[in-house]
RNA sequence: GGCGCGUUGGUCAAUCGGUUAAGACGCUUCCCUUUCACGGAAGAAUGACGGGUUCGAUUCCCGUACGCGCUACCA
C-alpha cells in the first residue's frame, strides 16, 4: 500500500509572489489533486532579518485568487502543525544536536569576520570562492579542531556558535529526480552547510528535511536552483535515520527572461513592461511598487492556464485548459527539463481566449469593477450583460472593456469627425435629418427594424448603405470600432440614438 | 575557478529509432466584414557542433561549444 500523497509549497514571506513561485504552487497543487492527495502551505520564516509585514497575507490572497486553497496551512491548521517554521523553532535544535552526537555535524565558533578572512586568505584565481569544506574545516575554530574541554567552555560561557553538517569525503550521493532522472554528486565538492544558526533558528537545509519529515511529505517540488544543495538534504535524511520516508524529489526548470538569458526577475518586468508578480505588491520598507497580473487585467483562469503550459503540456496540442482539466491531465513526467523564456504576448493570448470563452455572467463583476473605476456608472446589470456579450471578443485584458463599452453608457464627448468629412455631403446630411423621424416612429426599436428603416430611406434617396454605416457608427461610438452598428443603436435606445445623431450633425455643420 | 543542470523555428513546444520534424504565439498575405475584432485559408521560420551505436538517428552513448543555476549564519 502506498502512502497518501502529500506535497507542500514552502515560500519565504519576504515579498511579492513571483511567476515562478506561482507555477511551483500550481504544479504542487495539480499533482496533489490529480493523485487525491493533500496540499500543504508551510511558511519558511526562519530568517528574522527578512521579515516583511503583509507578505504572508499576500501569499494567501494570491493562492485564493488562483483557486488553489491549501488543505493545511498556518491559517487553516491541520494535524501536522504548526505550519510556520518560526513556531517550530524548538524542535530543530534537538535534531541538530542529534547529528552532532552521531558525528555528522559539529559546532563552529567562527565569527563573521573570521569567515570573511578565510575567504580572502584562500581566495585564488583557481578558486575564487573558497568553501568551508572538508579541507578547510580543520583550519577553522570548531569542535573538530578545538578539543572537548575548550568546546564545552565556549558553549557554557555563551559564545555564539552554529552547527554545521560534516560532509563526508569521496562519497557519491545519488538520487532519482522525477524530472531529471538519475542525478549524482561527489560529497567532497559540497561544503559544510550551516544547519542551525547562532540564534537557534534552522537554515533552510535543516528545516526543509525536519519539516518534510514531520509533515509526512511524499513528493517535494522546488526550483532547479536547489539542485546543488540536494546532496546535503539527502544526507540529512540518511543521518537522521529517515531514509525510508524521504520524499521523491522533482526539481522544476526555471522561468527565464524573454530577452537574453537568466532567471526572470521583477526588474525584467519593469524594464519590459509586463507584470512578474501575481498581484500588486508594494514593499512596506522601500515603498517599491510592482504590478501584478491580477491588476493588469488577467483572469485567474488564464493566468493559471498560461503558467501550467510554461514547462508542461499533455502532448495533445490542446492549450486552453481549465483547472479541472489540468488536474485531470497533469503528470510530472511531462514536465520539461529545460527552462522556458516567458513570452508576454502569449500570456495575453491566453487571457483573450479565456475572455472569449467566459460567459458574460462570469465576467460581470470584473468588468463592472473596471468600468466603475473609470467613472462609468452601471445601473442595470442586464444591460451590462448584453454589452459584455457584444464586446468581449474585442478585449484582451480586462481594462480593454472600458474603451470597448464606454459608449454604451455615455454619450461620446468627442467624435472622430475627420473620418466622416472626406465623404460627407449634402445628401448624407439630409439623410440623417430625415432618418430621425423615421426612427422616432419605429414601434419595434430592434437592430433588424432599424436596419430596414435605413435601407428603405437609403434606397429612396439613392445612397449606398455602405456609405451610411461608417458615419452612423462614428456618430454613435465616436470612432471606427465596436460591434455591428445597428446592434449598438438598438442597445442604446431610440432617444440616445437620436441625440447622438443630432450632436454629430451639429459638429459636422 | 569548482560542481550541477540544460540545449528542436524569434518564443512555447510534439516526437518516447523509421513522419513531408505536429500544433500554438508572434509576423506576412489573402478571404469574411464597407468599423474594430472574431473566424477561415495560406506562407516564411527549427533539431548547437563533432564523433560513435544502429540497416536507420532530433530521438541512445561520448566529447566539444554555448547557456543557466549553485558556490551566505537568504531562501
Amino acid at each position: 500500500m502506498s502512502k497518501k500523497v502529500r506535497v507542500r509549497f514552502a515560500p519565504s514571506p519576504t515579498g511579492g509572489l513571483h511567476l515562478g513561485g506561482v507555477r511551483t504552487v500550481l504544479y504542487n497543487f495539480l499533482f496533489a489533486r490529480h493523485n487525491g492527495g493533500d496540499f500543504v502551505l508551510r511558511i519558511e520564516d526562519t530568517d528574522q532579518n527578512r521579515f516583511v509585514a503583509g507578505a504572508e497575507e499576500y501569499i494567501f490572497e494570491c493562492l485564493a485568487w488562483c483557486g488553489m486553497k491549501p488543505d493545511e496551512s498556518p491559517v487553516a491548521g491541520g494535524p501536522y502543525g504548526p505550519y510556520r517554521q518560526s513556531e517550530r523553532k524548538s524542535s530543530y535544535r534537538e535534531y541538530a544536536e542529534k547529528l552532532v552526537a552521531g558525528g555528522h555535524a559539529y559546532y563552529a565558533f567562527d565569527t563573521t569576520a573570521e569567515l570573511e578572512e578565510m575567504r580572502t586568505i584562500y581566495k585564488t584565481e583557481q578558486n575564487p570562492s573558497p568553501q568551508y569544506d572538508h579541507q578547510l574545516r580543520m583550519k577553522m575554530r570548531n569542535s573538530l579542531t578545538l578539543g572537548e574541554d575548550e568546546v564545552t567552555r565556549l558553549i557554557s560561557s555563551g559564545v555564539p556558535y552554529v552547527i554545521r553538517i560534516k560532509m563526508p569525503e569521496q562519497e557519491t550521493v545519488h538520487f532519482s529526480d522525477m524530472i531529471r532522472g538519475e542525478v549524482s554528486f561527489n560529497t567532497s565538492t559540497v561544503d559544510d552547510k550551516v544547519l542551525l544558526k547562532h540564534d537557534g533558528m534552522p537554515t533552510y537545509h535543516l528545516a526543509v528535511v525536519v519539516d518534510d519529515y514531520a509533515m509526512k511529505i511524499t513528493h517535494a517540488f522546488r526550483g532547479e536552483e536547489w539542485l546543488p544543495s540536494a546532496p546535503v538534504h539527502i544526507l540529512l535524511w540518511k543521518y537522521l535515520g529517515w531514509m525510508d520516508d524521504m520524499p521523491q524529489w522533482a526539481h522544476l526548470p526555471l522561468i527565464l527572461k524573454p530577452d537574453g538569458n537568466g532567471k526572470l526577475s521583477k526588474r525584467d518586468g519593469d524594464r519590459l513592461g509586463f507584470p512578474v508578480f501575481a498581484m500588486n505588491w508594494t514593499d512596506p520598507r522601500t515603498n517599491d511598487f510592482t504590478q501584478g497580473f491580477r491588476e493588469r487585467g488577467f483572469l485567474p483562469e488564464a493566468f493559471v492556464n498560461m503558467l501550467a503550459m510554461l514547462g508542461w503540456n499533455d502532448g495533445s496540442g490542446q492549450e486552453i485548459l481549465s483547472m479541472d482539466e489540468l488536474i485531470q491531465r497533469f503528470s510530472i513526467d511531462r514536465v520539461h527539463k529545460g527552462g522556458a523564456k516567458f513570452d508576454f504576448e502569449k500570456a495575453k493570448w491566453f487571457n483573450q481566449e479565456w475572455i472569449k470563452k467566459s460567459t458574460p455572467e462570469r465576467l460581470k463583476n470584473d468588468v463592472k469593477a473596471i468600468l466603475e473605476k473609470n467613472g462609468i456608472v452601471v445601473s442595470d446589470d442586464n444591460y451590462l450583460l448584453s454589452v459584455i456579450g457584444m464586446v468581449k471578443e474585442r478585449c484582451t485584458l480586462l481594462p480593454d472593456f472600458t474603451e470597448q463599452s464606454k459608449f454604451f453608457f455615455q454619450t461620446p464627448e468627442i467624435i472622430d469627425t475627420e473620418s466622416i468629412r472626406p465623404k460627407w455631403n449634402m445628401d448624407k446630411s439630409v439623410f440623417f435629418k430625415e432618418i430621425q423621424p423615421v426612427l422616432a416612429g419605429l414601434q419595434d426599436y430592434s437592430a433588424a427594424s432599424i436596419e430596414t428603416a435605413f435601407k428603405d430611406l437609403a434606397t429612396a434617396r439613392s445612397i449606398k448603405m455602405g456609405e451610411l454605416q461608417l458615419p452612423f457608427r462614428i456618430m454613435l461610438v465616436g470612432g471606427k470600432f465596436g460591434p455591428a452598428v445597428f446592434d449598438i443603436a438598438a442597445t442604446i435606445g431610440k432617444e440616445e440614438t437620436l441625440l447622438r445623431i443630432n450632436r454629430a450633425l451639429e459638429q459636422l455643420a
